[in-house]
Order: structure tokens, then sequence, then C-alpha cells
DNA sequence: CTTTGTGCAAACACTTTGCAAGTCC
DNA sequence: GGACTTGCAAAGTGTTTGCACAAAG
């Protein structure tokens, strides 16, 4: 984890961002919460360090990360947000039944998945490349727009 | 529809709940939203009847309705709820991979799932039956374990 | 007539914003 | 020193709660 920091600073620094001790603890809050962290939980983790953090600098720095690629974050049930260090993972793609086109989904969309499926039926998702076939934008309005059952 | 009403009385008093004109035009606003339907658009569509309904009721209906399984609610993205009458749909399926295990999806959790895909990538599942792969509760603990990347 | 539901207003919780002081480079 | 960040406090949003009155059964 200690190495990646200098990668952190080089990204926080390309993106004319500055580095400071609140943004680096904030950081290591995340990597210390394995996977999907609350916004709850990092609060508490940084506020244990530097009691004085306030919640509107974590939101701030929350929002940064996300915008220079270095936090994803995620959506999950209740309204409930999770954060995590974003890294290179598996490919999936939806492709549409009507034009043949192929649309790669975003780690974020599949971290969200995946996390409905986990949280529940505590079923963890192992496949490498899943395929769903439907309508892409496009053709949804061109198609016989069967608003049926799902 | 209206016959349908019928139903949705018996169920509301059969819990001890009142049908009152407020709940019957809440139910008939989630209807008249064409699956999932915001909190916001029920409000409105609501208040164009009758502009006296005040917020509160329509959340203490909501939850009413959902205690009582008329009306199932489904997280998008945002802290976005969306609400939709509850009715039979198609299945979808997790196949455990180490035990065969078959589980069914839930509605709701599929409607998220689906939710997810359109929200992100505008792009509209069509497939009736999915069937996703992996590992289910008990064989996460007794299997290879790999926390590797997703 | 009893119990439940409604409308209103106040209370809450969560997030965003303005700004002066502090800090990074 | 100049630009970016922080902490604080105030303002927004969205949701919940207390209570007297109204309505359903």
């Amino acid at each position: 984890m200690t190495h990646q920091k200098l990668e952190y600073e080089a990204i926080i620094r390309s993106h004319g961002g500055r580095v400071t001790p609140q943004r680096v603890l904030i950081l290591d809050a995340i990597c210390a919460g394995e996977g999907h962290t609350t916004f709850g939980e990092i609060l508490t983790r940084v506020k244990l360090t530097d009691p004085s953090i306030d919640r509107s600098t974590l939101y701030r720095a929350l929002d940064f990360f996300e915008e220079v690629g270095l936090v994803v974050s995620a959506e999950i049930g209740k309204g409930e947000k999770v954060y995590e260090i974003a890294r290179q993972k598996p490919h999936h793609h939806l492709v549409c039944q009507s034009c043949g086109r192929e649309i790669e989904i975003g780690q974020q969309t599949m971290r969200q998945v995946f996390d409905i499926f986990q949280r529940q039926h505590h079923f963890q998702i192992g496949m490498k490349h899943i395929v769903l076939l439907g309508l892409c934008e496009d053709c949804q309005s061109g198609e016989t727009e069967s608003p049926g059952p799902m």
C-alpha cells in the first residue's frame, strides 16, 4: 500500500490537485476498508487519526477522488453509497439484439450489479465475462417498443 | 386497473388498514407510472388530482403499501427510490458453480440490476431468463476463497 | 364511537455552499 | 506569493415525527 501512495500523489498532482494530509488520510481509510466502504465508515476511521477533519472535507475529497478516477463509488440499497479504490478489472458486455452493437459495461456499473447480488442473495458472481442481451439506446425507440412485463 | 382496486382494498383492510381516498389516489398514481416511479413523480401525479395531499402522507402511504406487499421499491443510482405495484414477472437465476445450487433472483433484485444498466448505459435488457454463475453463500467460504480481482 | 389516517409544522439527518484562514508547492 | 484546501457555520434537500382534527369502519 505504501508504494502505491506515490502513484496517488502523482495522479492528484497531475490533476492540479494538492496532496494534503487530510487527503492522504482519507485515501488510507478507503484502502483500509477491504472493498466497499461507506461514507460513515471512512469518516469514523479518519477521525481516529485526526478528529478535526470535517465532514465537508470528506465530501469534497471523495468528489475529487472520483473525478480524477482514484476512487469509484457505487450505490447500494437504502441510499447507502460505498467507495473504493479504483483498479483495472475483467470486462463485461451489453450486446444489442437489434443492431449488434457491443457496449462495454463500466467497472462501476458491474460493481453495483455484483454488490446487489452479494447483498441480496449472498451470492458471489464468478463470471469473468458476462454478456447481456437487450436493446441499446438507439434501438429502444425504433424497435417494437414493447413495454410489456419486463 | 379498476377491478384490481377491489383487491387492493381487500389487502389494505386485511392488514387493519383503511381505504382512504388519498391511498387510492396514490396507488393509482403508482400504477399510472408504467414500471418504476419515483417519489417525486408520484407526488406530482397525486397533487394533480388533490393538491392538498401532504408529502408526509405519501411517505407514510408508501411505507404502508410496502409493508403489506402491495408495492415494491427499488433503489436506483443517486439515492433515488422507485416504486411499483408488486406482481409476478419473468425469473432469473443464480447458479452455484461449486454445488450446483440454483437461486431464484427476486423481482426487486433484478429490477435494481436492470435499472443500473438502463441508467448508466441507456441499455434495456431484454433477456427473459438470465443465468449468472458464481459461488453461493455456503460455497464462498469452502471454496478457494480467491479474493483476487473480482 | 373507536381507531386509524391526514395535514400542518417542527424536528432530523444528510449534503452542499460561502468564506476567511491556513497550506501546499 | 498564488492557488488550492480546510474548517466552520449557514443554507439546502429529503425524510420523519408529534399532535389535533377529520374520516373510515
